[in-house]
DNA sequence: ACCTGAACACCGTTCAAGT
DNA sequence: ACCTGAACACCGTTCAAGT
């Protein structure tokens, strides 16, 4: 009932607008509220004048996957190929914990945009500068995949359950069926004085899992390995 | 206008045939075409017949999933814990390539099925046996993640432009932008004899990824490592 | 009691009508 | 020429009406 007749009165829509009002829907709401419809409701304007500044919405998640590729530090030239990609990576990470939903969308991406092709590109260059073969850093690529964008490889996360009590019940429950679940999922509880339920270290598991890469490929890369040899990678 | 009256001649629906359709639809239309309407239709039944059978949705795509985690090997108990991971992986792999939806519909999952936490119970009891620390079995899991389902971590598959005429344009195109992925992305081509367009060997770039991790797992475990001592993962 | 058609509250996008 | 409302062809699911 009050006076709204100050509509026109609204900042003009641009294609920057529309991303960053995209990206604040995505971050407070998670992916599946950002829709077309929504999102004009959100800018006070009518769906189809989106269309004015994003062919569809394929093309709009491309723009929110590259404001967030956008946000990985660039490479720190002071540091070894192990150390600027680690940190580099560690990097990503942190922009896709800030934009959970970008995981997703990157996934469901059929063709990479160019920020994500620049950004690739950079990664390789740093092994090679480190002297590293095309033919190591190639299969290196494919070894580390999406975790150079911060994925992480995990399936399903913890499911916070927040009393203890309760979680105790469950995990006697669950212990009955699927008995090496429950060992090694609660397996730090055993040496800590940590309370029940702590969970798992999410920081200390992802470079768990990128040192155990890191450290295998420079060992490779020192031993001179060349797929062309195919001999094994293993020890001894 | 053909007689249409011998409608409930059909096989009566089951909770099976359900699962069983939903599964051929998705294996032939992809993930997008299977929605509960074509399910029914694929079925010549009405959509709200199906939830007779299955609550929702969502307990549609458990079923799916399970369907598929069924299909993975059973463990060799002749090989070592190594053998056994890695033969079932491979295993869980295969069965992906069959049921490319899989992967998403997985991922996609809020909570782990029965199926899937069996087959989890069933890896991380191959570590323990093979004699890994329950501390040094989580982490592990962790590091391998989706991966033990056959997971790949790549983000995208190569665009597959078979004309090679097109494909060396594309890349002569690209390489004045993105020169480290073009060079990395060909590197198979120089030293083979190979037709331009080749693509990668999936089959080896996922071993290469999972025998690095397998092998730094082995040498981790060899080197009795704990996190408690958090020493480094790396050679010295 | 069982089954099912219409309806609800959504989508992304097209397109023609209005200014 | 520009903008936009109605419409189209879909969703998953609720619910009341019909048998």
């Amino acid at each position: 009932m009050a006076q709204q007749t100050e509509r026109p009165r609204r900042a003009p829509l641009t294609t920057d607008r529309v991303l960053r009002a995209a990206v604040a829907l995505a971050d407070d709401g998670g992916i599946d509220v950002l829709s077309m419809r929504r999102l004009a409701q959100e800018l006070g304007v009518v769906p189809m004048a989106l269309y004015k500044h994003v062919a569809n919405k394929e093309q709009l998640l491309d723009g929110l996957v590259d404001l967030v590729v956008g946000e990985i530090d660039p490479p720190d030239p002071d540091l070894d190929w192990k150390g600027a990609v680690r940190q580099r990576i560690l990097s990503a990470r942190r922009a896709l914990l800030r934009h959970p939903w970008a995981r997703r969308v990157m996934e469901a991406q059929a063709a990479p945009t160019p920020a994500v092709l620049a950004y690739t590109d950079s990664v390789i260059g740093t092994f090679l500068a480190g002297g590293l073969s095309v033919d190591l850093t190639h299969h290196v690529m494919h070894a580390l995949g999406s975790r150079i964008f911060g994925f992480t490889q995990e399936l399903h996360q913890d499911g916070h359950v927040s009393d203890p009590a309760e979680l105790a019940a469950m995990a006697q429950q669950l212990a009955e069926v699927f008995p090496n679940v429950v060992a090694v999922a609660t397996s730090r509880l055993h040496d800590e004085e940590s309370v029940v339920g702590a969970g798992c270290d999410d920081e200390f598991e992802f470079e768990f899992a990128l040192d155990l890469l890191l450290d295998g490929i420079d060992r490779l890369h020192q031993a001179g390995w060349s797929s062309r040899r195919r001999q094994p990678v293993g020890p001894t």
